[in-house]
DNA sequence: AATCCACAGGAAAAATAGGAAT
DNA sequence: ATTCCTATTTTTCCTGTGGATT
């Protein structure tokens, strides 16, 4: 039934990208000066999530790398990298300097080792970039003339919003892609392709396909996570065709998974706080303090509840409705992903 | 309309952590 | 073992906001 199961998973790279022709192409020019040796202005690319993005920019880059093997490629995820310290660590960690740097290194001695090492050009892909925190360290690199960077975020004006005036002023050059999400016979190109490549032929139809598109409602990644689900299912009865109902069964699974694993990473006082929203359904914040201090040995303060709460609002766990007063806290519902 | 006050969230201080240097 | 150093987390202190209450 199953290939190869890489081509399934979601950060796999296809050597060749279906409908992205024209972004391919923007960011490849924008990139074009490293290859006479210049840096270039730094490249956004903006778009909801599953729009391939994040695929786009990996391939892209790894055919700039097969022109010119001098330039290295640094991609930090900065949704678990937000500080200016794991940034540069990050970075520094792909260029294979990170020996001897620990806990008490000072920061500007990764910031250090990062200009001295100005002998390649080092393309920096910042991902989810929107989620840094201090984003004092795009200053940092957008100072060092041998870096060039990528940044990838959901929408240009909050991304900008979260920018102080030095870096906001520095940013407004530089080439802007956008993506628009996927029409439902792209989406369905893209599963094919997946799918010819990862499973046995003739394993779906491209009526099954089509269903798994709708579903996924335009967004790439749920929709391959709901193929790969429903061929294990497959795989698991032994049958060489996936049928309707492991379809079926399959689209909740690509959802819930994604929510299990972020559930899995929280700290356990923020899952503490997770268990009593999800208990009570929907909770004012006083009660949802209670609870948690008789739940708990050694409670933590309400601000630093405040900050996890927040934290898991990010991770799109939980949300909260009204402002201050009359705050409710609320696992975010399962059916419709509202637009934002 | 005026006043509470429950809460959010910023800033800065303080506690914690953990490797390095001695 | 002890001290030092810095990143990170937690606490303390605080201000502002807008819904609730009078």
């Amino acid at each position: 039934m199953i290939v190869d199961a890489r081509v399934l998973r979601e950060d796999f790279v296809p050597s060749e990208i279906v409908h992205r022709h024209d972004e391919v192409n923007l960011l490849s020019e924008s990139l074009e000066p490293l290859l006479s040796g210049h840096r270039t202005d730094p490249a956004f690319l903006f778009g909801p999530t599953g729009v391939g993005k994040t695929c786009l920019a990996r391939y892209t880059l790894t055919q700039l790398r097969e022109q010119d093997p001098a330039v290295r490629v640094a991609y930090v995820n900065c949704w678990q990298e937000y500080t200016r310290f794991r940034v540069l660590y990050s970075l520094l960690e792909s260029i294979g300097q990170t020996t001897s740097i620990h806990r008490s290194t000072p920061k500007d001695e990764l910031f250090g080792r990062l200009e001295a090492a100005a002998d390649q050009p080092l393309v920096a892909v910042l991902d989810e970039v929107d989620q840094l925190e201090e984003t004092a360290v795009l200053y940092d690199l957008y100072r060092l003339p041998h870096v060039s960077l990528v940044l990838i975020a959901n929408r240009e004006e909050e991304l900008f919003a979260s920018f102080d005036d030095r870096v906001r002023s520095r940013f407004h050059a530089g080439t802007r892609v956008q993506f628009d999400r996927y029409g439902m016979d792209e989406l369905v190109a893209i599963l094919r392709e997946r799918a010819t490549q990862g499973l046995e032929p003739n394993a779906v139809t491209t009526d099954q396909l089509q269903t798994i598109a709708e579903a996924a409602s335009g967004d790439a990644r749920v929709g391959i996570g709901i193929l790969r689900s429903a061929a294990r299912r497959a795989e698991q009865a032994g049958t060489e065709r996936v049928t309707a109902t492991e379809i079926e069964s399959a689209i909740p699974d690509a959802r819930t998974a994604i929510r299990r694993k972020t559930v899995e990473g929280l700290l356990e006082h923020q899952r503490v706080l997770y268990d009593v929203i999800k208990e009570a359904g929907e909770i004012e914040p006083g009660s949802l303090y209670e609870r948690y201090e008789q739940r708990v040995d050694e409670p933590k303060t309400t601000r630093t509840l405040r900050n996890h709460l927040t934290k898991m609002v990010h991770y799109d766990l939980i949300k909260s409705v009204g402002k201050h007063r009359g705050r409710r806290y609320r696992l975010v519902s399962d059916e419709k992903d509202e637009t934002s």
